[in-house]
RNA sequence: CGGGGAGUAGCGCAGCCUGGUAGCGCAUCUGGUUUGGGACCAGAGGGUCGCAAGUUCGAAUCUUGUCUCCCCGACCA
């Protein structure tokens, strides 16, 4: 059993359990609850909010339109952001020549264990009824499913650069790729999964890293903004770069079970993959010159952060900015004479929704006409996490009032569902700043819960490792104090963690100058570095 | 990929030990009664028991193989 006090949250959001207060007179939308099961909970997020489900091949999901709902808004708001830094879209093949992707040796060995191989190219009948792949159809060269397109981008930018006037070139491309993992979990780490990869060449290194940091910028505040999903940038240590890079940078999100999540990367990749790929430019003085590349991505894993970010024992809580519907619109039909007067009211006032703004777009707003009673569809939109659910009764429309329910906001003191009752053209008038609200309140609760459960204090091994061998406290973020050993020195650190479960996440780009001893070799510190489980 | 658990109706499960061709709850459909906060009563539909071999007169049940999912580990930009 997990100690409550694990999911003691600041003064005012759900999960601050007051004494007295009894949670149990509460009939919640799910079955399972955070507190005692959080793998099992997220699971049944996931089902009950009808965003995803197993697809039969391992690993590999299928996104049902409320789930892919969200992933295309997060797509939308990133990809104007993609395109306001000046980065162009395009889109290269799935299939890597086996030769081509090899060229880049750390790469390769950072994904040679979990690749899909094409080896055929057509099938014949094995005689007992079934497929098999034709033994004289086999590819003179395999080819392998992208698992990243560094070097299939690499190869193009290669060719399409020739001079310093090409420079810089900004690419972007949305795309799946495939990762044979051992151990999935949907939208955190599926064998297949869609992303958006970047990848930019640069005449200097400065450039470069200059266009990392941009792109790291961007994800903080997409997330931020755009998620309410409040995260760290920093630089990853050595052992967590990726594979062929120079530098990697990431946001790092602390989950409510206080286990972070590694939510975007940005990576400067130096003149390695420039020399791998030869991609090269005849500088001012006419000399030849590698170029320096960069590569960034986010996936459909930020799905799963947001789940496990705002989710609650109700379901999801879809911030309004990617909400695929923000507004839902529930009329109480009766199934007789009055339904087409209460019908038509509703679609009045949805259309008088639609018109607003708010997020600096236009409301989207859904008129559910699904048959049944308004207050069974209720708790499917309260499990998908639509921001705002505004029921509309025959009565309600005589009074010119309508029920509104906010979903960050779902119970009053008494355990009952809290309501509120404006009149419609309150409602429509206030419609924008609600969603504004709502979207504010979701970051601030994560937020807070982040910032209460970030441990500064720690200042030596064993302090660290008693603070996680607390079983029962919120395993939160620890951020301590190390001189950034390289090589075997940090790989004996990285094992010491190991047996903790813990990993680094990241250096912070914003933390304090380091001041004290490092924990792990008591030598002075150079830095500070976030350590933490994982996901 | 190693250890453990599990696959039976859309969802959650029982039946399996002690073979005799399936059952419960929710959901769905129909009828009736309800009607401002997750309705009630009655009836109905829906499953070649993950898949494939084997044992047997007969397999959800026993044996073997295989696929998928969950948990732990290893692995993981």
């Amino acid at each position: 059993m997990i100690d409550p006090r694990r999911w003691s949250g600041p003064e005012g959001t759900p999960f601050h359990f007051t004494a007295g207060f009894s949670m149990s007179a509460i009939r919640h939308a799910l079955s399972i609850k955070r507190e005692d099961d959080f793998a099992q909970w997220y699971q049944e997020v996931i089902s009950a909010a009808d965003m995803a489900e197993e697809s039969g091949v391992r690993g590999c999901m299928v996104i049902k339109p409320w789930g892919y709902g969200i992933w295309e808004r997060m797509q939308r708001l990133m990809d104007a952001r993609i395109k306001a830094a000046g980065v162009q879209n395009a889109y290269f093949p799935l299939f890597i020549p086996l030769s081509n992707f090899a060229r880049e040796a750390e790469h390769v060995e950072g994904f040679a264990k979990e690749m899909a191989v094409v080896t055929h190219h057509r099938l014949v009948s094995d005689g007992k009824g079934g497929l098999i792949p034709d033994p004289e159809a086999k590819l003179e060269e395999p080819l392998v499913v992208r698992p990243t397109s560094e070097t299939i981008i690499g190869d193009a930018m290669s060719r399409w650069v020739q001079s310093w006037r090409d420079l810089p070139l900004l690419l972007n491309q949305w795309a799946n790729v495939v990762r044979w993992e051992m151990r999935t979990r949907m939208f955190l780490r599926t064998s297949e999964f869609l992303w958006q990869e970047g990848h930019t060449a640069h005449e200097t290194r400065v450039d470069a890293v200059a266009e990392t940091l941009r792109a790291l910028e961007m994800y903080r505040s997409f997330a931020e903004e755009e998620l309410s999903l409040p995260v760290v940038a920093g630089e990853k240590p050595e052992n967590e770069r990726f594979p062929g890079a120079v530098s990697t940078y990431s946001i790092e999100a602390m989950m409510q079970d206080g286990k972070a999540l590694q939510a975007g990367t940005s990576h400067y990749l130096g003149t390695s993959f420039a020399h791998a790929s030869n991609i090269r430019y005849q500088d001012r003085e006419g000399g030849q010159q590698l170029c320096h590349t960069t590569s960034w991505g986010v996936s459909t894993r930020m799905v799963g952060g947001v789940i496990m970010t705002h989710g609650d024992d109700d379901g999801l809580r879809v911030p309004p900015a990617i909400a695929p519907f923000q507004v839902i619109i529930l009329p109480m039909l009766r199934e007789n004479d009055g339904d087409a007067p209460l019908i038509a009211y509703c679609e009045e006032l949805r259309a008088a929704i639609a018109a607003k703004d708010a997020l600096r777009e236009p409301i989207r707003v859904l008129l559910d006409l699904k048959p049944g009673k308004a207050a069974a569809k209720r708790w499917d939109w309260v499990r998908k996490g639509a921001p705002v659910i505004i029921e509309v009764g025959p009565r309600d429309m005589e009074n010119g009032k309508v029920s509104l329910l906010r979903r960050d906001r779902l119970w009053n003191d008494a355990g009952k569902s809290d309501f509120s009752f404006p009149s419609r053209d309150e409602a429509v008038d206030g419609i924008a700043a609600l969603l504004v609200d709502i979207q504010r309140s979701l970051f601030e609760e994560a937020a807070a819960r982040r910032d209460a459960n970030i441990v500064r204090d720690i200042d030596s091994f064993d302090a660290l490792a008693d603070f996680f061998n607390a079983d029962a406290r919120f395993p939160g973020w620890v951020e301590v104090q190390w001189s950034k050993p390289t090589g075997a020195a940090l790989d004996a650190v990285v094992e010491r963690l190991k047996a903790l479960k813990l990993t680094f996440r990241n250096v912070p780009l914003n933390a304090d100058a380091a001041s004290g001893a490092c924990i792990f070799t008591g030598e002075p510190a150079v830095e500070r570095i976030y350590v933490a489980r994982a996901y």
